[in-house]
DNA sequence: TTGAAACTTTCTGGAATCTTAAAGGATAAT
DNA sequence: ATTATCCTTTAAGATTCCAGAAAGTTTCAA
């Protein structure tokens, strides 16, 4: 789940980066107008965090840019106590949910929860495929309804699985929503390719009727065997 | 267990009322402002659903009312995108949840059933997992019905385990719950290591059938052993 | 058929996380 | 004020996890 802050104060950004990271997401930031457009739009992002009042423009034209490509419903909004009309534009142009300087923490990390359970579970607590269960609130995956441990990478992986399942998975996509940042270079997906063999040797022993296929000089894709 | 349903637009209660039935509640309606008082006021129920726009009034009214009589734990608020000063005061005045229109019906009886699970637990006077029994109010602990002693932390760490019994415990969490302000840097929780460790110490000793596990980098979970 | 690229598997060292023990402060009771 | 109890901090050791490397296998295309 990658996750992108857009806000110009340096501390509150570093401590919301921090929340979201103690929480497994992968995040990156902007604190400015411009590196903000520029992530936004080359860059897909599962939840994204605007503040509306930005250096060199408004949270809100992106938010508008944004709502052209009919991409607007996984926004929260940051916004300041006085800045009402802000916080309803930015509503009105599709944002999910808004959140009001000051803030609990604790707070932030629900509502960005929140979102992405609406927009990847549609209300739902886990996500099922095959006699595959997985519950992201608490990190439990069950096959044929007995539990299995998998550590965190393999869980996030298979995760992205099943939120995009009978879906192609590309490496760049797994990589970026899952690792984040190794993307740059990318010229090597060894790291994937040991989490899909532990993943894989794991729903395998588990009996699970789901597996992950290869596809050569793409990615990969789950389907039920 | 109870519930009313106060909500105006009659398909979406009918949907409401119907997926409630489904999960086996007992479901009582209203539709205006008026008759939904009368209910409130005279009948007792586990757990209301809340539309802050009413005909011939606000919802607002009816929580302020209930707010005076100490009950509104269990209300949860459903209100449209807009309305966002009523959410917030609606939180102000203690509901205990809230949904934002449009939502899915599955995520409304999940939110119900949340709720309701953390006012039952209320309502009896221990919590019970495996042989342990905590009484909150006598700040007692029994072990197959033999008394074990605990410190103020480790019964306040135990009992946040036993409330959330089967669910993910986040350190983060627990550090709110148990520790309260203590979080704000929170990059070091050794102060939970102590008590966890401990606690284990305690419960194995006195023949616990349940038991502290740690989720690596996650968290905790109380499971029978 | 053969070589190159893509993919799988196994191993390993180091980093992050967790556990435990012990020492020093804080707090409450006497 | 003194003591006993409890809590936090410190520190050291154990455990778990994961990226990277290396070696083996499969797939593709010429």
């Amino acid at each position: 789940m990658k996750i992108l802050v857009i806000e110009d104060e340096p501390g509150l950004l570093k401590s919301i980066e921090d929340s979201l990271k103690k929480e497994h997401y992968v995040v990156e930031t902007a604190s400015d107008y411009l590196s903000a457009v520029e992530k936004v739009f080359v860059y897909d992002y599962d939840c994204i965090l605007l503040d509306i009042m930005l250096p060199n423009g408004s949270g809100l034209q992106i938010l508008e840019q944004l709502n052209e490509k009919g991409k607007t419903e996984n926004v929260i909004i940051i916004s300041a106590k006085d800045s009402l009309d802000d916080k309803i534009k930015g509503l009105e142009l599709g944002a999910d949910d808004y959140l009001t300087k000051p803030f609990h923490l604790a707070e932030l990390t629900a509502r960005v929860k929140a979102v992405l359970r609406r927009n990847t579970l549609e209300g739902k607590s886990t996500i099922d495929y095959g006699n595959v269960s997985l519950d992201p609130d608490n990190r439990k995956v069950t096959i044929n309804k007995e539990p299995i441990t998998l550590n965190r990478k393999e869980f996030d992986v298979l995760k992205y699985f099943l939120i995009n399942k009978n879906r192609l998975i590309t490496r760049t996509g797994l990589a970026e929503h899952v690792w984040g940042d190794h993307i740059d270079q990318a010229d090597n997906f060894d790291f994937i390719y040991y989490q899909i063999t532990n993943l894989r040797k794991k729903l395998d022993e588990a009996g699970a009727s789901v597996e992950i296929k290869a596809v050569y000089g793409v990615g990969y894709k789950l389907e039920k065997s």
